[in-house]
DNA sequence: GCTCTTTTTTTCGAGCCTCGAAAAAATACT
DNA sequence: AGTATTTTTTCGAGGCTCGAAAAAAAGAGC
């Protein structure tokens, strides 16, 4: 049950409230950041002043356009580039990479290397990405800020504490603690995340008028994965990251999928599936272990020049895709989508059969427009949430309590 | 965005802990209601007896088990009946049938009716929801305090709003008001909730250990309803009621489902889709407008007795459960399921086929023993669950806020 | 250049709220 | 009857937010 509210919870939270507030609109004054919180003038005074004091924001002087109004002008507020660090790790199939970011956001060094990942033991995954934060941070060196967070993300399921990556298919290997290693390693809370939840947390950041509330953002790469924005909260399952949208059963007892179970989407919809299809004719043979994005755009320009087996491919691509979001709308109605990764180079062919495909289903019936987007590139938007993500814990878990925490954690020792 | 937290909210809050704490707990005393909440005994103090002068909580003398222990004997808080009184109305297929509840959840008066939902006009039925009510408060008289909600749970889908019956089998006709219809009448808030999950919150009070923070309940009725919890919340859609787990597609192209489209698990596994593959053998005929309870019954019967067109009508439709639920727990991991309802009594012939069906999804993997209960008469749990929401309206909406609200409104008037 | 107006930000006292400690209340034990 | 024990209330202290007023920092007008 929820715990009761106490008194100093209150400021904790009004400080979070304008430290999101400055986050979100980048140099608010004081009288804008009381507008949107709702709190009154003298209490944004006193949090601020407080703010400033602790070295979190800072009022930017400088770069202001001096709007010339009237009065005594106002005084932006940002957030401190130097008032922490924090890291972001991207690992995915054959790649990882890693980036030390400032508190605002800035990345000051960066770092991509190419691994064999599937041909890899878990504890040289694990060392790698050890190995790459600790060259980037001596990097910086005393340059920047102590490093308040680590955030790790990767392609496939991880546990809901965001600890352990509990099967991906960049490694044979299961239950590989992340956060544990790291943790260990650098003495700074880590987390491990699915890739498609940070392109949905990136997503919101990116176009917040878009994506607001409710969206989906869904992977279309080798496999097929999705990130899930559901009433504001990013969708999580009870015990792991969830959301596998990739595999849900589009047919019982169907296509053979990279999981080894048959009929989930993937297994029509993922790029393997698609080449198979088109290539292969036969949707039980072995999914090949990888796949050229060139190999896809070849095949998605046969379909797009002629009837085929490669068109046909597509079709059944859209087909599953668009049941499958047929049946999650049934669940929570429609929603704005986006279309991630190198599938959405491909998206203008499959684009006519997931829609026939949705209008069959409920989600058919109140959506007159459900609008789709593409953007190809996947690895910037999960660099990106990644970023927020950890850059968000620092927010929330480590300057919102303020002092209070240190008072609290003092009374504990 | 959500808004700056204000010094009344504190009280407001706290105020609510308390009373869900007491209504939870039944007769706690101060000193257990404080370590629920975690809150301090002098603030509970305060704010109990607040509520009692207030005549919302009232002092427990009389039943008290008189525990024999050492110190000064701890007093119960419970719920004062006369605090308020709500009705609680629910309309399914032939059927009406509504109660005034005072403030402890006790029934003072309920009235049942049959109606031929399918013939009557919107407002034809809107009135009789409407006769019923009006009845049972005069009946009451000046017995019974003042009307403070009215919750409606209708089989269908209803908007996020809970204030129209957007589609519902029991009716041709869309779109009805319920909530504004009879606000008009009785000058009190209302909501029309979808039944399923009236279903879901009555189980949370049933037994909370069980059904806490996320599970799944399906009504297997003529058509298939599910109500969900999810993080302790009750699922709902962006603009409808939501989790409409039956029009989840289970075959693409398949099976004539009551909706009009096909191959939804409904089509599959609601009374109607049994019947027909067990009577017809045709998965395309018209679905019946409706089936006694007994027809269920012995078609169950028959296939316990010997395989045959039965036994395998059962089969398709525990495999459309059992593959919609694995593709749900793809979405977000496996949870306690109860099945409700007539098609509840003949679930050991379809489990079977159920659980085979799970293990060939993903939900299989992480759901070593994934627990099925069954209660085959859903009308309680509706009532109660519709009960339980009209009360929770009371406890948050009006008595938490107290006078403070009151003060609110006077600034605004 | 000086004063007036306008807008933003800070200051200050009032009013709530929660908390901890101590007191009061109510009962069982001896 | 007195003591121990547990629950509940009381009371002063410390925080927090708010509104009003003051202070600060500009442009506008003469």
């Amino acid at each position: 049950m929820s715990v009761g509210i106490r008194h100093d919870d209150l400021r904790k939270r009004n400080r979070a409230m304008v430290i999101s507030a400055v986050r979100r609109a980048g140099q608010p004054s004081r009288t804008e950041i009381a507008a949107t919180t709702g709190l009154s003038h003298s209490t944004i005074s006193t949090i601020s002043s407080d703010l400033i004091a602790e070295g979190i924001l800072a009022e930017s002087k400088g770069s202001e356009p001096a709007l010339l109004k009237r009065g005594r002008p106002q005084v932006g507020l940002a957030l401190d580039p130097g008032a922490a660090t924090i890291v972001a790790v991207v690992l995915s199939l054959n790649s990882l990479s890693a980036a030390v970011i400032d508190y605002a956001g800035n990345t000051i060094v960066a770092e991509t290397r190419r691994l064999v990942t599937q041909r890899m033991q878990a504890e040289a995954l694990v060392e790698e990405c050890i190995g790459m934060v600790r060259r980037l941070t001596e990097r910086c060196g005393e340059a920047a800020g102590t490093v308040l967070r680590i955030a790790v993300a990767v392609q496939g399921v991880t546990d809901s504490g965001s600890r352990k990556l509990l099967w991906s298919p960049i490694t044979p290997h299961d239950d590989i603690p992340f956060a544990d290693r790291l943790e260990q390693e650098f003495g700074v809370p880590v987390t491990v995340e699915n890739d498609c939840n940070m392109i949905a947390e990136a997503l919101r950041w990116r176009d917040p008028s878009r994506y607001r509330d409710d969206f989906i953002a869904i992977l279309l790469s080798h496999g097929i994965g999705m990130g899930l924005v559901v009433k504001g909260e990013l969708f999580t399952g009870t015990q792991s990251s969830g959301a596998e949208f990739g595999h849900m059963i589009h047919r019982p007892d169907g296509a053979l999928c990279r999981c080894g179970r048959r009929g989930c989407i993937e297994a029509y919809a993922g790029n393997y599936a698609i080449w198979r299809n088109a290539r292969l004719g036969d949707e039980n043979a072995e999914p090949l272990a990888d796949l050229s994005d060139e190999d896809i755009i070849a095949l998605a320009d046969a379909a797009r020049d002629h009837d085929g087996p490669e068109r046909e491919a597509f079709r059944k691509a859209g087909e599953a895709i668009g049941f499958g979001l047929g049946s999650m709308f049934a669940l929570f109605d429609p929603a704005p989508l986006a279309f991630v990764g190198v599938g959405a180079t491909a998206f203008d062919v499959m684009e006519p059969y997931v829609r026939s495909a949705i209008a069959k289903t409920a989600g058919g019936t109140h959506s007159r427009a459900i609008s789709f987007d593409t953007m190809p590139n996947e690895v910037p938007l999960i660099r990106e949430g990644c970023m927020m993500r950890a850059l968000l814990y620092v927010d929330d878990e480590i300057f919102a309590p303020g002092t209070a925490l240190r008072r609290a954690q003092a009374g504990v020792a």
